[in-house]
RNA sequence: GCGGUUGUAGCUCAGAUGGUUAGAGUACCGGCCUGUCACGCCGGGGGUCGCGGGUUCGAGCCCCGUCAACCGCGCCA
């Protein structure tokens, strides 16, 4: 027999009922009846229930035994009567009675159960990762990342792409975000760097040939984490086609990126690829606050600037005089009550803007009849009752009574709404308000449950600008990243660049921006004209991006790709919102691995080597 | 770098308004229990209330500072 098994413990059945059989696994929990004891074994499989009383040669051995143990045990299969099946397992029908144990090895007193689903903090979590990665859902969340690799790699293989590795251990690539230095021995005071992405190999690749290239590719980033985002390093699904346009690489990519929700989405609905709009830059800005708009959510935003203008509400019609400001509405279908507005606005006020404005729309009540007559209550009851007075709709909140009811009732026409029904104001300059605008919208159309939690709803945005103007010093730099080709090509460049817009392009999927891409810049001379309109002169190309420059002179295909980000994709399938729930040994919010103890100090042997000394900060 | 939240037993948490010896569940240890499957019952050990200062007759609770974790902002092609 084998060592340590002969089954797992998912395997037995009643059709095992009188076998010998040896498992391995973990004590996942123990029943201690005093004359009998049963144990829940657990290994990567399922688990078997085992059965010890005194007739066993191993019973009081076995009484010792606690949760987390891996232990090997020897036994008879034995059928459950009736009554005492289990039909929660699989393997509910039998039970093992334990003649021989072997303790492979004993646990302490454990920081965490694995057991239940108590939730735990995520220090001791992390902590002793290999502890909570034993719990199920843990265990779930690997294998599904797993397999969702593997069909990624299955379905790229299909369409004609093949997998290239790029080096890990290469040069710094300011490409945006901040480089992982690694000192070199060989050179000291020199430095390679961590790729931030194969950014430039997959374009040397394209310009060697090899036409499609992906690759599951480890990115190196030393930024700031965020719930959506691991510090330190991350997983990308890599991908650069040679002779295509936009188009070409939204219809290679799409079907993977679908296809993998349709395998993996536990049945929740995926929009089909052909269906995925593909949004302007600036229209998801104008009507999702976002460039990664959640589109399971119905509401989109409405420029109202022309109803407030010279209008009774001072703060907006006093804004709107100044150079670049607008009135942004959110419409709220089905939010109409004061006590989802207010909260509302505090919501507005919490994420550090001065409030948000509302109107809600509601059936004419006797109060404000009576309030607008002069009259007692009762009396507009009955003149309401009566029909002296109309009913119906009436206009309520701060704003309503400061803009008066002819240009309220033209934005309720503008924004489609009615009785019931609601809508959120914001005043500004557009790049103050627009992410809290975004981040409203998410919210309301969660609280309304306007949003559809059982879809993946994509859109490709398009024509992203390749320039931005930093508002402090007001030069203009890449907004994203120097590698796209202008739209318009080189004759684009020659006017204002905040204007161009580039081949360059995201996929969003509920609210997540899960892939990234661009037509590349293959041409030496727009190359040079691109970085010239940042205030980057040649030398800085040459010095920064040689490789790629110099390459472009030696017959350049056209080419673009883009990047999906793996541990995005599988959060989303995992139905999680911490990416840090699909990782295997995630860095903590601080980028340390408490786990590992990472980092650490070198030894001094190790500075010496490298001719580096640390100098000691303050 | 900044803001918010949190920090009490191995672990998860409760501890109105400041007031006796800081509690519960779970885990751990001991005892009882032959059909449980979150087994049950009885008993026990276990605390620098994150840390440092302050106010007070008296601080887990109030104030100041500090550290740590998470969430967010900045940042992130």
């Amino acid at each position: 027999m084998h060592a340590y098994r002969s089954h797992s413990c998912a395997d037995l059945t009643a059709a095992n009922v009188g076998d010998t059989v040896r498992l391995s696994g973990w004590v996942h929990r123990v029943r201690d009846h005093g004359g009998v004891l049963f144990i829940d074994l657990r290994d990567h499989y399922g688990m078997t229930q085992l059965l010890c009383d005194p007739d066993s040669p191993v019973f009081s051995e076995m009484e010792k035994v606690r949760s987390e143990w891996c232990i090997r045990i020897d036994g008879t299969v034995k059928a459950r009567a009736a009554e005492l099946v289990n039909a929660k397992i699989p393997t509910g029908e039998i039970e093992v009675f334990v003649r021989d144990l072997e303790v492979l090895g004993s646990a302490g007193e454990l920081p965490l159960m694995v057991f239940g689903d108590q939730e735990y903090p995520e220090e001791t979590r992390l902590r002793y990762r290999y502890l909570d990665l034993r719990r199920e859902a843990m265990q779930r969340n690997m294998v599904l990342r797993s397999d969702v690799v593997s069909s990624i790699r299955k379905r790229m293989w299909d369409l004609d792409f093949r997998e290239y590795q790029t080096p890990v251990i290469t040069a710094s690539s300011p490409e945006g975000a901040r480089d992982f230095l690694v000192p070199s021995r060989l050179h000291p005071g020199k430095f390679y760097a961590l790729p931030q992405a194969p950014q430039q190999f997959k374009q040397l690749i394209m310009v060697s040939g090899f036409d499609k290239y992906f690759q599951i590719a480890p990115c190196f980033r030393d930024e700031d984490p965020r719930a959506d985002r691991s510090p330190t390093d991350f997983y990308q699904l890599d991908v650069e086609m040679s002779f295509v346009e936009q188009q070409d690489v939204f219809d290679a990519v799409s079907p993977v990126i679908a296809g993998v929700f349709e395998e993996f989405g536990g049945g929740r609905k995926v929009d089909a690829p052909g269906e995925w709009p593909q949004i302007p830059y600036a229209e998801a800005a104008l009507k999702y606050g976002t460039d990664k708009p959640d589109l399971r959510n119905p509401i989109e935003m409405q420029v109202v600037s022309d109803h407030f203008r010279g209008s009774g509400f001072a703060i907006f019609s006093k804004l709107l005089e100044q150079e670049g400001t607008e009135i942004r509405a959110i419409p709220a279908p089905t939010g109409g009550s004061r006590k989802f507005c207010d909260r509302m606005n505090a919501f507005a006020q919490k994420e550090g803007l001065p409030g948000m404005g509302y109107i809600f729309w509601r059936e004419k009540t006797a109060d404000s009849v009576a309030q607008e007559l002069g009259i007692k209550v009762k009396e507009a009851q009955a003149k309401l009752k009566s029909g002296e007075v109309e009913g119906g709709m009436e206009a309520a909140g701060p704003l309503a009574k400061n803009i008066g009811p002819e240009r309220t009732e033209a934005i309720r026409q503008q924004l489609g709404l009615g009785i019931g029904d609601a809508a959120f104001f914001l005043g500004g300059k557009p790049a103050s308000f627009l992410r809290v605008a975004g981040k409203a919208r998410d919210v309301i159309g969660a609280e309304l449950k306007l949003t559809d939690l059982n879809r993946f709803a994509f859109a490709w945005i398009v024509d992203f600008p390749i320039y931005e103007k930093d508002e402090e010093t007001g030069a203009v730099d890449f907004e994203h990243n120097p590698f796209s080709m202008p739209q318009g090509g080189m004759s684009a460049l020659e006017g204002d660049p905040l204007q161009v817009k580039g081949y360059q392009y995201d996929l969003a999927c509920n609210g997540y921006e899960l892939v990234s891409g661009a037509i590349r810049n293959h041409k030496p001379e727009i190359m040079l004209k691109a970085f010239e309109l940042a205030g980057y002169g040649e030398d800085e190309v040459k010095n920064r991006f040689g490789a790629l420059y110099n390459a472009f002179h030696f017959g350049a295909p056209p080419h673009g790709g883009c990047a999906a980000g793996i541990d995005r994709i599988v959060m989303l399938l995992a139905d999680t919102a911490n990416i840090r729930e699909v990782i295997m040994f995630p860095m903590n919010q601080r980028a340390e691995d408490l786990m590992m103890a990472a980092p650490s100090d070198p030894t001094s042997d190790q500075l010496m080597e490298l001719g580096l000394r640390v100098i000691e900060q303050d």
